[in-house]
DNA sequence: GTCAATATTATCGTATACAAGAATTAGATT
DNA sequence: AATCTAATTCTTGTATACGATAATATTGAC
């Protein structure tokens, strides 16, 4: 069904919740958003049902679709859940990965070590981006990858945040070369676990943030 | 956006699919389904939207939708995600779990024991689902409760099977007890790798149930 | 002045009509 | 007879119109 112009419109609308552009319960008004994009509503309503399934809009019937911004309880919980699924690849992909990927991984490594030398957060997301997919791309199981890049689109914005935290940066990279020496060398329980902790870290300091957030919040 | 009537439908239709009334490659036409559920178009098109992002339907634009049987290898894969989710929710639950969830948990064992006995492989379905839906409940983490119970739903009708395989009710009780065990012992790797291997044997014997038809076929 | 009840308005849910593109069939040509 | 082309038909994609429901505003009574 997903027509393309709907799916347009849907990452449109998913790009302005992601950023914060739309706040939580936040109302989608069907005629609005036609007159803006300039289409009917049909198309719309398609976009909006995209939008429920991947779990960024809620719908009550007869009064509307509103935004839903995951609080930081259920961010939590959905950090645990990455972690899950990362620890998942990488013990999979230990006893399945090529030497072309190991090799690429280590590519991505290098170009982190450079965004850190230079402080490149934007560098250092990007190649930290690939050097994460390339995990799953090489776990042998497809509908893992799919599964895992799908949280992995909904937490971008989340991950990216910590990620400035002071010293994160040369921690994460640290991270990273032990999971490649753990794939290279097939050991499937350390990989997983390096995994494990490298994403579930994301999720505490993630967690800190709010926590600090809070207090200023308070102040 | 989802309204009562798609879902309806949906779900209707998503019986056809997971009981195999519909095979893979058939065509899903909007106005037969329209005339046969006696609505217009428009809620045809939001339930197979829904179907889609469920993945049990694929749309080619401009040509319509099909039916998308999982084959033999996506549905190994999808095996391997579901026994990864639910040795997650067995590693949570073990530290997390209430009394009230033990016992909850002994008493749909105990049903299933009975259920051996009687060689009743109905009763046992039933106790073993609410047996696995009630580890999700207690693993702390609604977001992964959700993400397993969708999955769970899926391959639902392909666990179902290979429990009438020869010995593996009995195989799968022992499984549970030892499952159970490690839960109330709060025993967090012990419950992640009983259930592990607990689901990931469904995988197994699939996979074994696939060969031997295969060679049916072939004679 | 406040509360309640009714009327009005706005928005969603569904049906239908129309447009655009793909598939199939029929006809013509080689 | 086979193949290519053109036309028709069938199906999807989109717009719009209508009906139903819920939110809101207004009016009247206490």
């Amino acid at each position: 069904m997903t027509t393309r112009r709907a799916n347009i419109i849907a990452d449109a609308i998913e790009q302005e919740i992601l950023t914060r552009k739309l706040a939580d319960g936040d109302r989608l008004d069907e005629h609005r958003l036609a007159e803006r994009f300039d289409v009917s509503r049909t198309p719309i309503r398609e976009a909006l049902q995209l939008l429920q399934a991947s779990g960024l809009v809620e719908h009550h019937p007869r009064r509307g679709v509103f935004v839903r911004q995951p609080g930081p309880i259920q961010l939590l919980e959905m950090f645990e859940v990455m972690a899950g699924l990362e620890s998942m690849c990488g013990r999979l992909a230990a006893s399945r990965i090529s030497d072309a990927g190991i090799e690429e991984l280590q590519k991505q490594n290098t170009i982190c070590r450079e965004a850190v030398a230079t402080q490149d957060a934007d560098m250092y997301f990007a190649a930290n981006e690939r050097f994460h997919h390339t995990i799953y791309a090489h776990c042998g199981n497809n509908f893992l990858e799919l599964e895992t890049l799908q949280l992995y689109r909904r937490l971008k914005p989340f991950r990216r945040q910590q990620l400035h935290l002071r010293g994160r940066l040369q921690q994460s990279l640290d991270e990273h070369e032990g999971i490649v020496e753990a794939l290279s060398k097939g050991q499937t329980d350390k990989a997983a676990s390096a995994l494990l902790q490298h994403v579930a870290v994301q999720g505490e300091k993630f967690h800190r943030l709010l926590a600090l957030s809070a207090i200023k919040a308070a102040e």
